[in-house]
DNA sequence: GATGAAAGTTTCGTCCT
DNA sequence: AGGACGAAACTTTCATC
């Protein structure tokens, strides 16, 4: 499970990714000072064993009207199968969800939420509150993001 | 603010992107019915308007032996101009954290650190209890990920 | 916004060290 | 393992409708 399998060049190759995922495989090479053949061959490794688990545009949130991010504490009733299975099931299906983590604590879950407003935030909550499963959430709002999506610490 | 600037073309671009970050402008354009000129024009724009951010690699972090994910709550001492920027700077340096909001309710930040294991964590923690402006901080541990860097509704 | 052609890159198979 | 070469495919850019 830990990173034995990748010398220091695999995790090159991963941080110029993460950091730029539209990179050339031509680039890639030149950045980390390895010919293309070698390092198109474990780029696609990479890719076969997922470890990289795909590429995505990082959007503007603001930009795109969704002005409001949040995150959910939530405490469920039971913990039965079927409550988990059913609340997670729910959360998955929520497209305002853009996380969700089992954690230790008080509560069972935390997740974040991605709205346009109060209002939509309004609405995501009677959502969330008339799953059966729910005994609990808690709100904090984000106010002001001070680090984003920043890279993995290879 | 909101985006009346974009139509539903600027949108299923993204929408497409945000899911597959290396897709050529071609296939963009093929798969929401557009060709491919206007396609690359739009994109271009959403680019130069950072609409789009960047781009990245989504890694398995289990993969890469950092297989601990930790929310921490941190209160802050006093909100004096010079504690805030202090603090943020700090949690800007540290690669352990992947992101970093402030937050309305009892805590001032909550942060997203990712390390290795328990003995990366101890490490992180006593790097951020020997910055002075630092009055509590409180660690939820994610157990599970249920939803991961989900693609945001739009 | 669509089409088509030209120029430039990228990818990938193959062979060699 | 890394490096080199060449063919095929693809992308981008441009002019034109």
């Amino acid at each position: 499970m830990s990173q034995e399998k990748f010398d220091s060049t695999d995790l090159k190759i991963l941080d110029a990714l993460q950091r730029d995922g539209r990179l050339s495989n031509v680039d890639i090479a030149e950045q980390i000072n390895l010919s293309p053949s070698p390092c198109l061959r474990r780029l696609r490794r990479l890719e076969e064993e997922a470890v990289i688990e795909g590429y995505k545009a990082r959007l503007n949130r603001n930009r795109l009207g969704l002005a409001m991010t949040v995150f959910v504490q939530v405490k469920l009733r039971s913990h039965s199968a079927d409550s988990v299975a059913g609340f997670e099931a729910a959360v998955q299906q929520m497209e305002a969800v853009v996380n969700a983590h089992t954690v230790s604590g008080s509560a069972d879950y935390l997740l974040e939420v991605v709205v346009a407003d109060l209002e939509g935030y309004d609405l995501w909550v009677r959502q969330i509150q008339q799953l059966s499963m729910v005994r609990e959430i808690e709100s904090n709002f984000a106010l002001r993001a001070v680090k984003a999506d920043a890279p993995l610490p290879l």
